[in-house]
DNA sequence: ATAAATAGTTATACTTTTGTAACCAAATTC
DNA sequence: GAATTTGGTTACAAAAGTATAACTATTTAT
């Protein structure tokens, strides 16, 4: 490792330290005035429209909630009939997890009524940096995706210890 | 807007909520384990040094922070010693806040310890990946810190309505 | 000069999130 | 088949963040 990466790293880190707040209240600040369900439960919504199924183990793991905090917001869902259980066949403790039919729909509207003001203010840029900023939101996904999860190496449970 | 940019901004937004959830996780999580400070104490210093002063309101505005809230965090911060309050000379009623020597150091330190375990991981990329990402954040870090404060409008005061 | 607006603080109640320990049921290991 | 591990739940305590109202001090508007 160089001078030369060592310093993009530390300015990676510092992009992301500073760009987290800016999600953060614009995003939560809405899921809470808009919607009755709490921001924690939102992205259990969006780990489970990419992945299809997860048990509550790997819901956990990916967003690296506490396992008791999982089974509480979990219980929301149901309630709302946002979520489904279902029992695995092949190992009868796990949990699998599935959006409803309501619950896609209903996370659709969630995330149009969440992302109101958002997007009122990303329609205003011009088409320049609307491909650029879609891009690298792209890019910055997906690579933090792919390195922030440890599916490939103790399937997860290395983060919850 | 066309259909196109429609489905780029849904895209953007998607994203984005996707994305949160593993920032989040990740850093406020080393945070609480590995210093005595809290996340939000983190962000305000985060802004700070990015913009060197702030008053109190502009603080709470950029990051969409109650005001109650920012007076509670920002009295934390200069316990620690690690901002001070300047009087403005011109309008006494405004309280300008300015990182400290100490702060400037101690947030560099807290920056490398939260950041130890994701920086582990973002070396482990290739080069071409490195500067795809470091080039992302920045771009995303840009454009949403440019959209997301009201400066220009109406100083902020909108948000805090 | 009085009234209204603004910047910030104090107090308080509440929600969300986190952390820990104890527990059950099922699977695995020996 | 007894002991251990694993996936998940329950219960509880504590931290962090949010929302609101009431208040002081200062500035601006009329």
């Amino acid at each position: 490792m160089n001078d030369n990466e060592t310093v993009s790293i530390d300015k990676i880190i510092e992009n992301l330290i500073y760009l987290h707040p800016l999600l953060s209240k614009s995003l939560t600040r809405s899921i809470r005035a808009k919607t009755n369900i709490n921001p924690g439960s939102l992205y259990i919504l969006g780990m489970l429209s990419k992945h299809e199924i997860l048990s509550m183990s790997e819901i956990g793991c990916k967003l690296s909630i506490p396992k008791p905090h999982v089974t509480a917001q979990v219980d929301k869902l149901i309630a709302e009939e946002m979520v489904e259980r279902l029992f695995d066949p092949t190992d009868r403790r796990i949990v699998n997890i599935r959006m409803t039919e309501k619950g896609k729909e209903d996370f659709k509207a969630i995330k149009q009524e969440v992302s109101q003001d958002m997007r009122e203010r990303i329609e205003k840029l011009d088409e320049n940096k609307l491909k650029n900023l879609f891009d690298s939101t792209q890019v910055v996904r997906d690579i933090l995706s792919d390195i922030m999860t440890d599916t490939k190496m103790t399937s997860c449970t290395k983060i919850q210890e």
